[in-house]
Formats: structure tokens, C-alpha cells, sequence
DNA sequence: CGCGGGTTTGATGATGCTCAAGCCCGGTGG
DNA sequence: CCACCGGGCTTGAGCATCATCAAACCCGCG
């Protein structure tokens, strides 16, 4: 399981991690299976991990009173799930993150990730470079949230990331894309026929 | 103008810097004076500054075919401004940034910033605290589009930064919340009388 | 005084939401 | 093997929110 971790971690820093390396993440992130409907996370709690998806898709997402979920990311194998800010501030979590299909994640702690993994420089540049492109990602989903309409929306995520579309059911996307399951599957009615 | 950027430094690293330091910060940062309506970045153009404004306010926005701007981040003293993506990657910006009051910012080139400061441990270690904190405000933000009214969009953004409403006239910050000016104005009429 | 930017107010309309019903299809149990 | 069930998707009708367009207003400034 660990080879999926480390060999995606050499293509982001373009280099090949040493043995002593490699040894560390296979100490420190633990692998972890979850079943489908499972929480890695509920709204209410400290986020304790920083995980690694090996196989499987998750969503992340808030309920409001009337009970209808809000989907606020997606996640497929080798992207990194977890809610960084309660995890990197020990605030409780507003979010829920759930299995969508069966899950294998790597899983490091928080005492293990910030006294053991951030001390080392490849880690920490490897992060930082995610969290900024994490960024550039963020003020694009901004800004198309308030200038482009429901359709635009959906053909962005549709180009972009077109996987998505055999993985989540699609009222899980309309709700991720900021717009309901009806509104989707007319968008999708639509734009066949034109 | 460099006690400023120092002091804003020092406050954000809980620490003091030495005189070394700040005599490296004074060399690589150079003054600027922008009057109103003048653009800082330009559509097109490769963002070649990182940017940190000692006095007045900055909006960044695109515009789209009708002519109508689309407000995508407002700035005032003691912000960093920029097109980030633009300047890490060197790829054409998207946005515009306009002074929309007189400023002063402080400006490190490209090729400064890139082969001195980002030398800097210290100088490094801030940009990662500030681009993570960024990235965990602009997930709220998508998540608000999706999920709020504009009545609860301007509400939030009142608690959070009321300076926005002495600094920005209505119908910039209305576009920075994703609505007209004229929903803005209706919000703020009606709100008074509840 | 008159001009111009910003704001307000009103009338109308589009986009997308809600609610409700029906459909399709794969899975389960009789 | 078929009937039934349930989840997800579709379709339709009515409606709310907010955008658009147009006009008037306010006020500081030349």
C-alpha cells in the first residue's frame, strides 16, 4: 500500500526518496480500510490525520437544519483528504467526510505528522506546493461560483475532471457543483440534444 | 514605509528579525505610489511582483464580454497583493488589480523574490502560514456561495470585515459577495427596519 | 448651478429551487 | 424466474430569489 504513497510523492518532487525515507512514511502513516457509508470524520471533531487515499472516493460536506447535505469536495485515490485547518488548528471540524465507495486510506497522526513528518524538509516543500495549488484551485471555484451559470459550471467539472462523473452519483455532483440533482439532470437533458 | 512590512513581519513570526534581516527586506522591497484608478496588474500580463500595501485599497476582478466587473478579492493596508498563480507559475493573469484609492505597496520583483527571499527561511516559513490561512478562508467562501443567501453572504461579511464598508463603495463590495449592487442596496434598506 | 459617481427604488423576467410524481434498473427474496 | 423494493435519475408545475433595465435621487465638487 505504501508504494502507491511513495511513488506518488517522487513524481511530486520529482526526485527519488531515500530507503531512510521511505522507512519514515511507512512508520508513520498507518493504512486504514473503511466501508462504504463509513465516516473518516464528523462535523463536530478535531480532524487527527492527514490521509492519503489508495483506492476508493470520498465526499466532504456540512448538513444544514432542514437536512440537506452540502458537499464542499470530492476525493478519489491519491488525492489527500482530511480538513487541513482543524487539523492544523485543533479546532473542531464543521465538516463530515464519508466513504462513497469502499476506501483504503494511509492515515498519519497529528503528533506523528507535526513532530515527526513536518521536520522534514521534502515533506514540508511537498506540502506547501500542494497547498497552494490548492489555493490557485479555491479562488477559481469562487469566481465561478459568482459569474458563471449552473451549465457553465457543470461543463468546467465535466472537462476538468471527467472521471468524477463514473464515480460519484450525480446528485453528489449537483450538490458539489452548487446546484440541486434536478437542475443537473435537466443541464444534462439539455446539452445532449443541442 | 519598511517599518510597516517589518513590524507586520515581526507580529506574524512572533519574533523580532535582526538587523540583517531587515536591511535584506529594505534592499528587495521597493516603494510604490499608485493613484486611484491606476492598475497594478493588468488582464494578460504575468504578475511580476509580490506586493504588500502599507496605505490605501486595492480590488482585483475580471471582466466579462457585457462589459460588467466580476470582484474576485478586495485589499487594504497590511495585505499581501497579487496574482499569486500568475507569479509563481509566470503563466498571464486573469485579473485585473486597480488602486481604488490612492496607495502605497511594497514591491519584490520576481527573480528577487524568487532567488533571495525565498532563500529565507523566515520569509518562507510566513508565506506557507499565509497561503494556508488563505486557502482555508477561500473555502469558506465556496462554500457560502453554495450555501447562503445574499442576506447571509453580506451579514457575514459585515461581522467579519465592517472596515470593507467605510473603505469600498456598495457596488464593489456587492460583486465581491456575488450579487448586483441594487440586491445589495435592498439587503441594507430592509435589514435596518427588521 | 450643473455635472457625475454612487445609491436607491420600481417593474419585469430569468434562472434555478421546491415539491411531487413517475421511471429505470439492479438486487433480494419468495 | 418473477415480483417487489429502493436508490437514483428524470420530468413537470409553480414559485422564490435575485438579475436586469430604467428612472430618479443624493451630494460633493468644479
Amino acid at each position: 500500500m505504501h508504494d502507491t504513497l511513495i511513488a506518488y510523492i517522487n513524481n511530486a518532487l520529482g526526485k527519488t526518496l531515500s530507503e531512510k525515507d521511505e522507512h519514515l512514511l511507512e512508520s508513520v502513516f498507518k493504512p486504514k480500510k473503511l466501508r462504504k457509508h463509513q465516516y473518516m470524520l464528523q462535523e463536530g471533531e478535531v480532524c487527527r490525520f492527514a490521509g492519503f487515499i489508495v483506492r476508493g472516493a470520498c465526499k466532504q460536506y456540512t448538513v444544514d437544519k432542514s437536512g440537506k447535505e452540502n458537499i464542499i469536495g470530492l476525493f478519489i485515490e491519491h488525492w489527500w483528504v482530511g480538513d487541513r485547518e482543524s487539523f492544523m488548528t485543533g479546532t473542531p471540524s464543521p465538516y463530515n467526510i464519508e466513504a462513497v465507495e469502499d476506501v483504503e486510506v494511509l492515515l498519519a497522526g497529528r503528533e506523528d505528522f507535526l513532530n515527526t513528518l513536518s521536520r522534514q524538509p521534502f515533506i514540508n516543500e511537498m506540502m506547501n506546493v500542494l497547498t497552494e495549488k490548492h489555493s490557485f484551485h479555491l479562488i477559481k471555484r469562487v469566481h465561478a461560483a459568482h459569474t458563471l451559470t449552473a451549465e457553465e459550471r457543470y461543463h468546467d467539472l465535466h472537462k476538468k475532471y471527467p472521471e468524477f462523473f463514473q464515480r460519484f452519483p450525480q446528485h453528489i455532483i449537483a450538490s458539489y457543483l452548487g446546484m440541486t440533482k434536478e437542475t443537473l439532470s435537466r443541464i444534462r437533458a439539455g446539452s445532449g440534444k443541442k
